[in-house]
Parts: C-alpha cells; sequence; structure tokens
DNA sequence: AATGCCGGGTG
DNA sequence: CACCCGGCATT
C-alpha cells in the first residue's frame, strides 16, 4: 500500500494534482479507482475538447439535413425505417447530449441503419455509475432519447414519426406540420395533440409543430435570423404527445411530475431564453454551443432550472421573443412549488471519482462543498 | 446512509 | 477573496 503515505495530510497534494494522468494512476491502486482514472482521463479530454463544439455540432447538423433530403417523403417510409429513424435520431441526440466526446466515429444517420451504430463510439457502461449511456437497453420499446419512465406509453406516442400513428390523419400531413399548420382539427375525438421539446432541462410544450420547431429553432439552435428556415433538424428534438382530453390531468401528471403546469406556457414566457446556466445564453466566451451537451435527454427537472433563473426581464423581447405564439390549454399559471434548488447534476463528482481519502485531488469546488467544477454536467 | 452543494459563515 | 462547514435535498 505504498499510496497510503500520499494521502496523508502532511503530503500535501499539490503534486497529485498537477501530475498527468499517468502519475495519477499511481496514487489510486483500488481497481475501482483504476476505472474512475480511466473515467478522468475521459474528462479532461472532453473539457479540451468542448472549444470545438460548436463546430462538431455543425457537422452533425449538417449530416442530418443531408440526411433528411434523402429520405424524401418522410411519411413513406416503412416501419422498419421508420423504427431505425427512431433510433438512429436517437443515437444522435443521445450523443449530443452527453458530450462531444462521444462523437469520435460519429454516428452517421444513414450508415447506422445496418447495425454498425453499436459501436458508434459509445462508451458504454464503464463511465456511468449511474447508467445514461444504456437507454438502448432492452428498456423499453421506442422510447429512445427520454429514460423516462414519466410518460406513459401511449401518451408518448411518437418520436416525431406521427406518420406511423394509429389515426390515419396525419399521413400526409406530417410535412405540413413543418410549416405553420396551426393543427386545430387535430384532434379526433377526444385526442389532443401536444409537441413537446426534448431538450435537455426544456420541456416545452407546445400545441403546434410549428411553434416548438420555432421554439426549438429560436431558443436551442440559436437560429435567431433565419426565422421561417427549417433544415428538419428541429424535428428531433421535440416530440408529439397525445392527450386524451378526457384524461388531460393523467396525461399532464405524468408529463411533469413536477408541475402541473407544464402545458401552459403563456405565464411562463420565455423561460428557456434565459436559462444561462447549462447550455445557450452562456454569456459571451461559448455562446452558441446549444448541441453540445444539452439535446434532449430527460424530460423532467423542466421547471425547476428556469424557475430558479426566470428574470423579471422575461417577458420583454429579448431577440427571439415572438415564440410565445401558441400557448395553449389550462391556464394555471406555473406559480405552483418551484424547485427551490437546481437540480443536482448528473455525472461524476470529484468526491465519488477520487474518494474521501484522496480529497485532496477533488477540485477547489469539492472541497469547498460546492457544485463540483471539474466533472461539470 | 452517503452524496452533492447552497447558504452562510470565518480569517 | 480563499476556505470551511451546517444543514438540507437527492440519490
Amino acid at each position: 500500500m505504498t499510496f497510503h503515505a500520499f494521502q496523508q495530510e502532511d503530503v500535501k497534494s499539490d503534486i497529485s494534482r498537477k501530475l498527468p494522468d499517468q502519475q495519477f494512476l499511481l496514487f489510486t491502486t483500488k481497481e475501482e479507482d483504476l476505472k474512475t482514472a480511466e473515467t478522468k482521463k475521459l474528462n479532461r479530454a472532453h473539457e479540451h475538447e468542448k472549444e470545438n463544439t460548436r463546430s462538431v455540432c455543425l457537422l452533425e447538423q449538417k449530416r442530418k439535413v443531408v440526411s433528411s433530403n434523402i429520405d424524401v417523403p418522410p411519411a413513406r417510409k416503412s416501419l422498419e425505417e421508420l423504427d431505425m429513424d427512431k433510433v438512429t435520431a436517437a443515437m444522435v441526440l443521445t450523443s449530443l447530449s452527453t458530450s462531444p466526446l462521444v462523437r469520435s466515429p460519429p454516428v452517421r444517420p444513414n450508415e447506422s441503419l445496418n447495425g454498425s451504430w453499436k459501436e458508434g463510439g459509445f462508451v458504454p457502461s464503464s463511465t456511468s455509475s449511474s447508467g445514461y449511456w444504456s437507454w438502448n437497453a432492452p428498456s423499453d420499446q421506442s422510447n429512445p432519447s427520454t429514460p423516462s419512465p414519466p410518460l406513459s406509453a401511449d401518451s408518448f406516442k411518437a418520436f416525431r414519426t406521427p406518420s406511423q400513428a394509429d389515426d390515419g390523419i396525419d399521413e400526409g400531413e406530417t410535412s405540413n406540420l413543418l410549416f405553420d399548420e396551426p393543427i386545430p382539427r387535430k384532434r379526433k375525438n377526444s385526442m389532443k395533440v401536444m409537441f413537446k421539446c426534448l431538450w435537455k432541462n426544456c420541456g416545452k410544450v407546445l400545441s403546434t409543430a410549428a411553434g416548438i420547431q420555432k421554439h426549438i429553432r429560436t431558443i436551442h439552435l440559436g437560429r435567431v435570423g433565419e426565422s421561417d428556415y427549417s433544415d428538419g433538424e428541429e424535428d428531433f428534438y421535440y416530440t408529439e404527445i397525445r392527450l386524451n382530453t378526457d384524461s388531460v390531468a393523467d396525461g399532464l401528471s405524468s408529463l411533469s411530475p413536477v408541475s402541473p403546469s407544464l402545458a401552459s406556457p403563456p405565464s411562463f414566457p420565455t423561460q428557456d431564453t434565459i436559462r444561462p446556466e447549462t447550455s445557450c445564453a452562456k454569456t459571451e466566451t461559448k455562446v452558441m454551443t446549444p448541441l453540445s451537451r444539452s439535446a434532449p435527454t430527460n424530460l423532467y427537472l423542466v421547471h425547476t432550472d428556469h424557475a430558479y433563473q426566470v428574470s423579471p426581464t422575461h417577458n420583454r423581447a429579448a431577440g427571439s421573443g415572438e415564440q410565445k405564439q401558441t400557448h395553449t390549454v389550462l391556464s394555471s399559471p406555473p406559480r405552483v412549488a418551484f424547485g427551490l434548488r437546481k437540480p443536482r447534476g448528473e455525472g461524476k463528482k470529484c468526491r465519488k471519482v477520487y474518494g474521501m481519502e484522496n480529497r485532496d485531488m477533488w477540485c477547489t469546488a469539492c472541497r469547498w462543498k460546492k457544485a463540483c467544477q471539474r466533472f461539470i454536467d
């Protein structure tokens, strides 16, 4: 146990902190630590690559544009293709959401069809104790990017593949939806169709596809100028939800365990614009890196975060202030108990990684019991 | 029970 | 400021 020597208080850790990873290994003997050392490396790399994130994102976007141009009539795909598309989309989303690191062998939307996607560079379990890589595990059907249990299978009808839905009404309409089709008659029987933004930590629900797309485009993709231009990118980031109007309550509660107010964006104006912490609006430095981290992953947390940052300036047009167009249904203000805390960042933390013993290897924040800065989620 | 980390100290 | 920690939320 040579390394015990290093754990003593007297051998202050500056050394160890400055050591490159290789040597870091010397200090960690437990097998678990070895594992985490790997992780650490990854994270390091991650940090270094953040810079490139933007371009990577663009790349990904382009790919998708291309592919979507090729499969011309989206509504004409075979079921199988559709499924694969879902998977593919999910893959992309997942890869985007987790980290740019993952992109290494980029997920190529088209080629992924023949099964090669498995080795698409998804570092499997090794890194995650919590298992956020593993949505594709034999969990459940077509619910790729969202590990979210609360969405009941039927409310989560389609992951941007409305045409496969049961009632034929969508058939050629999908494409219309892309452009300002307010879906008034869309509610057949007691069905209400809503569109939910899948962007991480966003949960915006709008009643029109156009609305949600515009939302995604302006808020998450940061395409401000090109107001109406759509390359289909947004399609990947929202989902269509069918709500049985007679069980609306149910549907809603399953949508947002946090607050039933989800479906009433009106009083939650440009919430997303203001959400600085994580992605888009991150001051100056790395302004537009929307895809870098926050592609849709989980559906909840939605409000807590905003609640935190909602500022009095919300309602005025902050460049993209027009997205309050479609607020629908339910007019209860989202006043309901805001989460008091920011949701805890997922991902490893120094404490977990290095362990109590190696406290001096922690990032300062961790040592001060602040939010970890090394493994920022 | 262990972790993560906010809020609020202290020097 | 850097540093620490009580205490609560989350896991």
